[in-house]
DNA sequence: TATGAATGAGTTTTCATTCAT
DNA sequence: AATGAATGAAAACTCATTCAT
């Protein structure tokens, strides 16, 4: 699953506007049956999520992601209403992606240190691998969350990480193995900060100090400083 | 100067557009004299600034920004030519004003653990304080920082920030304090993720898990929180 | 038939679009027998009725049209071609109603001034009671009548209304009741105009003068002054 | 003043899409300058009273407004905002004018038999020559008159039409020469019903009883005829 | 130096109608 | 006889920028 998004990153051009993704192998695929209404909305939203975190929400063209998708842009109006009812389509399947990993991670088998280095290590790949979803939380960011706080199903579903995280420090805390007076909630944010700030503000970064911050070379140094950072500061 | 632009934080809506600001005083001010070429690009800066900060470059509006100002939209292009010109004007005149700062600050009379925390809280505040300068950051990196890239004078103002950590990482590892394996870049980098982050992504992360983290009530107890992090992470 | 009319007046809101109306009833009655034609094309007829009367020409949607009905778009054109002719059909379904119930009136049994009030009563009591009529007619005027004028069966139907006030003007002025020099359709123009005005332009009316003239209360008060008007201007 | 209106009116076809007037001779008085934002709305608003009045509001073109005009389609939002905007605009020219004329009656300087008999004249004659101004309140009334309700100066200027009549009726009923039982209002609805209706309607009329209501043939006939019914209601 | 009016090219959105099943 | 998906053409509206004064 990872993997299939993984893939979906490579095909956009990071900086400006995506390239047109080689659509010839899925046509013929279509080709088979033509009214899909499933993969008519996969394939816009797809176009979609490349288009709004490229280029934002004001600056993303309706025009511009119906042309490069296997159908028309009345079809976008369609299914998704407006631009901005696509966008918040777009939002939900990311968040959605990300949080239905993390419930996936079975930390909780795993002892408290164990436990914690996967949770960073996983945070940390999913970012450094979807520049998509950080591009798109932080232009959500530029809207204040409005479009976010839309999505009914989103509160709900971010309880869990910070049950993870919570169980995590319970258990490290009564082994001895963890201070104890660290709130699940703030830690969430310090990886979240150490491990999104890096890519989210690789182009600033990149400009003022001549070094792209989540190139590759650099990936695996920064993942084992941010483990080691958490875990310094979580030890009693 | 700092003074002047902590002013006008206060005076616009942090979320959306920034509220009108009362003009009629200022009118009254510029009515002495008529003609202020560099009291007009200030005011026009200012506004523009809020504009840019609360909307993102395409999501800003000129007519927008020409409507808040004293003067009208003729001399906003007569004076920066372009949308795109006086979007890199905020952007230099933001980016300046913290670079000046961090001049200043003169950590190198410190020892080096507590100028580590001295740099470390500094940078913490700023951020806190100036929320336009984060979005205006977090907007230029929507934009593959192609805008800064521009602007001649930026690259070489970044070098001072690398120098004072360099020399407290320095002392701090003749004397034993600190490690010696710490990358001077790797570190203003985690200092800007743990300082930046809470305050970008205050939004998203508010809508999420139901805490706005830069509320004033959590910002104590942030502070320290990063600041001892920081330091566990250097300590040997 | 009149009264099937007369509950589709019920179930429409008046000013603006018609609400929903509560097809679960009407779904479990259709399921009974699925393919029926003849009420497939009633309830298409009565939907549209309510949404043309409501919106004009111009305005209806054929979607809003097709949503609110226990089919699908596809039908609407299978049975009536195009959203004219469609409305064709409406408004040839509503003049129908009325002059067959003109013909029913029997005022011809009745002395020449009961007869006339009887008639004018009638009048009055139809375009009260059938607002939809009212502004299906009124916006046929806007069209110049273009559509009508297609109705091929139309034009002839009209006779008898004219018929019917010349025998009782006829019978009128032969016993000295009423003045010699009226025509009939003169007068058909009257009757209407007192009659359709007050239902036609009551919102316009109501937002200049404070006060709905088509309100029950002012109803019967009106129906008197009519009558009476009419039969002034005629008597001798 | 209304005899520039009643020119505005010729210049339009009735039926359907008004024609692209001759603008030859006004292009050249505006040769002379070319800035003139008076002209620029007045041109505006006459062609868009044209447009909605054969139209509708929904069945009008904002395209083919701006094509008939010295402007630009930018201009009519630059000055009205919106379609619907210009649709307010209009609607409250058209009110505005008859308002206006409707003061300069001065019927109190009549005795009442005249002082009416002059004003329901003023009233055929107005509705008669102002075809569009019917059909745009007609095309309210289709609205439900939410547009007219929008305009805030609106209510208050229809208080004098019920001031004269009231004038009138007062002093009719205290010469003896008129009954006492006549609500102005009421009166009011009946003259306009009278003087509307054969212009509103005289498509659907003619198409029904092959003869046009408002045809000039009529006017005169029709004109005296709605003057003595009003009498003959009236007198004692 | 300053201004309000004007503009063209582009952008989102709508809608009656038809297609494939 | 019936359906949900699909569509092209057109409609409303926006916006950075320039012109005439």
């Amino acid at each position: 699953m990872l993997e299939s998004r993984a893939f979906t990153l490579k095909t956009l051009d990071d900086m400006g506007r995506p390239a047109a993704s080689s659509n010839s192998a899925r046509a013929k695929i279509d080709a088979r049956r033509k009214y899909d209404p499933e993969e008519t909305k996969r394939n816009i939203l797809e176009v979609a999520t490349a288009e709004f975190s490229a280029m934002g929400l004001a600056g993303a063209r309706v025009d511009s992601i119906a042309e490069r998708t296997n159908t028309t842009k009345r079809m976008l109006y369609y299914y998704f209403g407006s631009k901005e009812g696509l966008y918040e389509a777009v939002l939900d399947k990311v968040y959605g992606d990300i949080r239905t990993l993390e419930q996936d991670l079975h930390v909780s088998e795993l002892e408290p240190i164990e436990g914690m280095r996967r949770l960073v290590e996983f945070t940390f790949d999913y970012h450094d691998r979807h520049r998509d979803f950080v591009r798109l939380v932080t232009i959500e960011n530029i809207h204040g969350a409005k479009y976010l706080e839309q999505l009914k199903t989103f509160r709900s579903r971010n309880a869990s990480v910070i049950a993870t995280i919570e169980d995590l420090l319970t258990r490290g805390v009564a082994s001895g193995q963890f201070r104890d007076d660290v709130d699940p909630i703030d830690l969430h944010l310090m990886i979240s900060s150490l491990c999104f700030h890096r890519v989210s503000n690789r182009s600033t970064f990149g400009t003022a100090f001549g070094r792209d911050p989540s190139h590759p070379r650099l990936r695996a140094k920064h993942r084992e400083m941010i483990v080691d950072a958490v875990l310094r500061f979580l030890k009693k």
